[in-house]
DNA sequence: GTCAACCCTTTGTCCTGACATATTGACGTC
DNA sequence: GACGTCAATATGTCAGGACAAAGGGTTGAC
């Protein structure tokens, strides 16, 4: 059946059909940190589906799926006629929509947040037309500083509609902004984001410990829930030499 | 049966199953050619996958398969018990696996490419640990400059193994880095990239009609083909008033 | 020995059917 | 009138089967 580099997950695989978690779910992550752990190498072909979803005792269509969700991640690749294979460990993960202080926190690094100001202000050109307002409409206006350890990593300007959520109450030093969002019942499904590089202003310079003019990597995002509707634009500039963007793009 | 905004499709879509453009992507097709002219208003509802379906002569899971093309591009997203909507219309293309030159001629603009060298030159450590080689082996290195119009744009470096593609006998002042090796079938799949800023170098400033120190916007990019191997490991900069990365980021 | 035709393997697409679960709105009770 | 319950609705998950198409290897003819 098989020919050169197989391997067949077979008993080290377990699945739990009384778990609320999805079949599809459960397999791919197991697949998953088989990778990661470089139980499966890249290169290495993987069984071929049929052989799969018998020995877990699923569908085809389940163990297509769960296939199907590292193929999205770039983890797996896909041929017709020959099989299906590691293309590499190490993922990167992907550019996802959460915020600087998750991304930090995740890397066990202590990030820490000094809020510049927050108030309402009315809403100039851009910040109207991207969170589909009128100009001069008001809107939650956030200035943060963050750190990495003693490092000033980067101001954040981010502007919110007032009927989305409520800063006032919040100590945003401690709770990020993107949890506070989720806590109110904010769900954020799509951004936009547009990454580009420009020379610090005086004002940003000074709160970054960075020379005026020097380069500073931009990022600015603006999101949206469920409905559609915009509920965050924000900008912000990174110092380049503590900060970058990482991606996978996978084709398909 | 509909309540509030509800699209029906109905007889404006048309299926061709004699095509070999599979149904699913038929379908998808024409609802994203339906939002992207407004004909579908973001935060309209659609009628949901039975009904769908059923209009279109479809089972349900290929019409979900439909629909999850678009939700995958974030242009459609899903609530169990609610029901499809749009989220919105005009999507800016996600980044994918192109060049700029592709980019830019998509756009309608008149790129131009002047090559300032390629040749074999030694693997310097990251190029030897990005490309799985080791460090001195022999690999294509290539120097371009791009312009848009009259304007220097980016100055990019690629890095190639030599068993991947040969870049003698090519004109790559027209036909473009990735349009040669997928021509010459080398299908490229998955990416990483990382994108930051610095300060222009003298040389690249010069190139780029800079100043010296002036920020610029770099991309790394490292891309692997079917089989997981590297087959191209690139170091660009761009001018920032002209070139930003601009990428749409769906929650799933 | 070279090259074309054929066959086998594997993924790609599509179908029918079923049950689970989240959400909303209507109904009924207190 | 406020609140909890229940039913309707729509998506989420899973099963099992069938045929198509592409890639790779083998076989056979020339």
């Amino acid at each position: 059946m098989s020919r050169y580099i197989v391997r067949m997950p077979g008993p080290r695989f377990t699945l739990d059909r009384s778990s609320p978690v999805p079949l599809y779910f459960q397999v791919a992550e197991q697949f998953e940190h088989a990778i990661l752990s470089g139980e499966i190498a890249p290169g290495e072909r993987i069984d071929n589906e049929i052989a799969l979803a018998k020995d877990l005792g699923l569908s085809r269509p389940t163990m297509r799926q769960a296939i199907q969700v590292l193929v999205d991640k770039g983890m797996l690749v896909r041929k017709r006629g020959v099989g299906t294979q590691v293309v590499h460990g190490k993922i990167r993960r992907s550019v996802e929509l959460t915020s600087l202080f998750d991304d930090l926190s995740a890397a066990g690094q202590k990030p820490r947040t000094e809020v510049l100001a927050v108030g309402k202000v009315a809403a100039e050109e851009d910040v109207a037309h991207e969170l589909q307002l009128s100009i001069g409409d008001d809107v939650w206006s956030l200035e943060r500083l963050r750190f990495v350890g003693k490092q000033p990593l980067a101001v954040m300007h981010n502007f919110i509609p007032l009927d989305v959520v409520d800063l006032d109450a919040v100590d945003l030093e401690t709770v990020g902004l993107y949890a506070h969002m989720r806590t109110s019942g904010i769900l954020m499904r799509v951004a936009r984001q547009r990454i580009g590089a420009r020379g610090a202003g005086a004002e940003e310079a000074a709160l970054l410990g960075e020379k005026k003019g020097s380069p500073l990597l931009t990022m600015q995002r603006t999101a949206y829930d469920n409905a559609g509707r915009a509920v965050e634009y924000g900008r912000h500039a990174y110092r380049p030499d503590l900060y970058a963007f990482e991606l996978t793009l996978v084709d398909r």
